[in-house]
DNA sequence: AGATCATATCGGCAAATTAACATATCAAAA
DNA sequence: TTTTGATATGTTAATTTGCCGATATGATCT
């Protein structure tokens, strides 16, 4: 069934992306990450004084909803965002909000 | 306070503001009223098939977290989108979503 | 004023979310 | 294998959300 050209499955895909980013503490992270940046867990929980379990957390939201990806070397987890086009969504979203 | 560039009271904005169009019904609503498109509340009832409690419902949340605007003429209440940039947004998220 | 169309709000309940903390797993080094 | 650093997951309870039907408000016409 189609609403408005996009599936159901569509329409609840992007809202799941959306719904991902749409925290005050997850867009600071994604902020951190704009433009290609990779980042650690332990590099967000410092950057943003969060407790470590808590930036994991919020990590772990944005990777299962195909914000991010994550990639294990060692001992970390570098966390980078997934579609270049994603940064367009976050530098959109951050101007709207200032005006 | 400042976190990543933008202030707190920023990004919960930008939170707000997308958390308001993360759902797939809002998705859909708002991809009705790209480019400028005005509808009435029983206009977008119609279309996609909801109650009319719910659409304006949905309306209500869209316009209170200023990602639209509502003129009333009449008997009617016409939304549309209220910053162009917008537009670019809803595009990004759809396409997102269907790859 | 009364009738009718359009929109907004209310009450209720099930379902989904959230935050914070403790704990568990994983990887490398000693 | 024990320890330590790094990351991930589980458990709570409190709050929020979405949707529906019903009802209330607003606007126009007779």
């Amino acid at each position: 069934m189609l609403i408005s050209e996009y599936t159901v499955e569509q329409l609840e895909r992007a809202a799941s992306m959306l719904k991902a980013i749409a925290h005050p503490m997850r867009i600071a992270i994604l902020n951190q990450l704009e433009n290609g940046k990779r980042l650690t867990v332990t590099q967000i929980h410092e950057t943003l004084g969060i407790e470590q379990s808590t930036a994991s957390h919020h990590l772990g939201i944005l990777r299962d909803k195909d914000v991010l990806v994550a990639k294990r070397e060692g001992k970390n987890t570098y966390y980078s965002i997934k579609h270049e086009r994603l940064n367009t969504l976050i530098e959109c979203i951050s101007t709207c909000a200032c005006e």
